[in-house]
DNA sequence: AATATCCGCAACCGCCGGAGG
DNA sequence: GCCTCCGGCGGTTGCGGATAT
């Protein structure tokens, strides 16, 4: 590794190569001291840069290349309305996602969103086509104020987990809170009690008049369909004009989709999450929604 | 098939706070 | 009290693949 000439730092894509020295220095130092790995002539990268790409692509149980699973997105949106953009304590609450992913999720999300509102809020939304609207996803407003888990945010363990690979591979998240489920089953949201009810998108009274595409009028006789109010959870009014509520908890926490990866079509076509629930949305169905407060107005 | 647009992701940048001299 | 260094965090950007036109 000679010939490093301490002023140069590398910049972008990270090689094999310097993800092998890099993981090779937290086994024997522990995922600290990122600026030695410079001054050790080791990596042409700053300490910081190391420290990244150690929590974001090297550490161990990350989920990598798996989309958010509906329980992973309700956290999300929950942990935000409560904590505000604070992405790294939000990630202590997902297993295996870190502070950039949770970041990378929720502006994604807010892009949709403010696509959504956009196209809703023109006139001439109820004609336009679904186009990428398709996937857009609710924002849910009031949510219940949540309890923090009972854990060190801190990704720095001891560095006996890195005595040999095995150990590094099992180590154990520190956001990882199993809690027994009634069914026999185990939520790692364990501190993440009874998500009670969170409001839905208001839809206002529908308008005799208010002329629906046949998919919406279809859609919205299936509210009245006890199966279809089960994969979005039970309202608790009757009628969804108003602070209609869903009740976002155990019928959408699968253990299968919280747990792990979902990534085949099989998978995810038993799976209703809040993405494929909106699939079934006619652009139209939009329109009925009022447009969000901002942020700022929580 | 070519082009435009969208989207997810990885990585950088700047700011901040804590620790140590 | 100050300065410097380091690590952590949130915001932003740029790239490449996917999708739509």
């Amino acid at each position: 590794m000679e010939g490093f000439k301490k002023e140069e730092i590398r910049k972008g894509p990270w090689k094999a190569e310097e993800d092998e020295v890099l993981i090779k220095h937290v086994k024997k130092y522990g995922p600290r001291d990122w600026s030695s790995i410079r001054s050790k002539g080791l990596l042409q990268r700053t300490g910081k840069s190391c420290r990244l790409r150690w929590v974001n692509k090297l550490r161990p149980n990350l989920k990598h290349g798996c989309k958010f699973s509906a329980e992973e997105e309700r956290v999300v949106i929950d942990l935000q309305a409560e904590f505000g953009n604070k992405w790294a304590r939000i990630a202590t609450y997902l297993p295996g996602r870190t502070d950039n992913d949770v970041k990378n999720f929720w502006s994604s999300r807010q892009k949709r969103l403010a696509r959504i509102l956009q196209t809703s809020g023109t006139p001439s939304s109820s004609n336009s086509k679904p186009e990428k609207n398709k996937n857009e996803v609710p924002v849910f407003q009031d949510v219940p104020t949540l309890e923090a888990p009972v854990f060190s945010s801190s990704m720095e363990e001891e560095s006996s987990y890195f005595d040999n690979p095995e150990q590094i591979r099992m180590m154990p998240l520190p956001s990882l809170v199993k809690t027994e489920l009634p069914d026999g089953g185990y939520a790692n949201l364990s501190q993440y009690e009874p998500l009670s009810t969170i409001p839905f998108p208001q839809i206002p009274q529908l308008q005799p008049d208010l002329l629906l595409s046949p998919e919406s009028q279809e859609l919205l006789a299936r509210l009245d369909d006890p199966y279809f109010l089960s994969v979005l959870g039970t309202a608790d009014t009757p009628e969804l004009g108003g602070a209609a509520q869903f009740s976002l908890g155990p019928p959408l926490f699968d253990p299968v989709l919280s747990s792990g990866c979902v990534n085949s079509a099989a998978d995810v076509a038993n799976h209703v999450t809040p993405d494929t629930l909106f699939d079934e949305f006619p652009s139209d169905m939009f329109d009925l929604i009022e447009p969000l407060p901002s942020p700022s107005d929580w």
